[in-house]
DNA sequence: AATAAAATGAGAATTATTCTCAAATTTGCT
DNA sequence: AGCAAATTTGAGAATAATTCTCATTTTATT
């Protein structure tokens, strides 16, 4: 297998790596536009998709409209404000996860996803 | 509060709860259609979206670009195929649910989800 | 260094969803 | 039942997110 890198795919994963707020493909685009203001965002999109492929980012599908991404691949949970949209990672019970594996390895599945609903703090004072 | 009621909602929901497969707006548009050849697009997007604001459905994002429904309200968890993005109700085991109905109580949360990955079977044959 | 393979940037194209608004339906009242 | 106010509708335009196309550039292979 040919090709695989490329400064531009490694400039996105920096960006992604760099924060906690599960940004979304836009976001990327702009934070790698701060140290590479040619990226295209065709690019930011093509390649958080390959490293969703290449198991070092997961996409996070929620409402609002856009995918969110995370550099985090470790097992954990997540919510998500219904009012705004952002995601956020909370607290992670390691004996759920540990439940959720084994159902996962006995059902014969390749993953699961746990998000819970909560309005995050700054919906709640808005409100 | 006045309103709150019209034909095509209730269309619209009889077609939601007629099936199994967690359809987007557009089947579900399509299904609307065979009783009432009129109905607009934009009216299913919107009632889709009131049945959820009333409890009466539940919408789950999923990759693959469209929402789904589904009028099945009472919890359960899904599957998703990463190849051809359907989404099928999988096996619910109940000490789960309280276990996560617990969690969510106890961290003050309103809801959570729960999906695995899994490879549908049409998608395991055509590989 | 030469060639093949893969990735890029720009913008066009596509897809899903939301918005706008005049007309129609439904609701609440008498 | 009849009427005014409020809500909802259908059609199509508008928006937003993502994917595609393709000529050029970068990376990998010899």
């Amino acid at each position: 297998m040919a090709g695989n890198y490329s400064v531009q795919r490694e400039t996105i994963y920096q960006a992604l790596k760099s924060t906690k707020i599960h940004p979304s493909a836009d976001w990327v685009y702009a934070r790698c536009r701060e140290k590479m203001p040619g990226i295209g965002l065709a690019t930011v999109y093509r390649n958080l998709e390959a490293l969703v492929e290449q198991g070092r980012a997961i996409k996070i599908n929620v409402a609002q409209g856009k995918d969110r991404y995370d550099a985090d691949i470790s097992p954990h949970f997540h919510t998500v404000c219904p009012v705004c949209g952002k995601v956020s990672d909370c607290e992670t019970d390691e004996d759920i996860v540990a439940l959720l594996e084994r159902e996962c390895g006995k059902r014969g599945y390749q993953g699961w996803s746990l998000v819970f609903t909560d309005v995050c703090p700054d919906c709640r004072t808005n409100k």
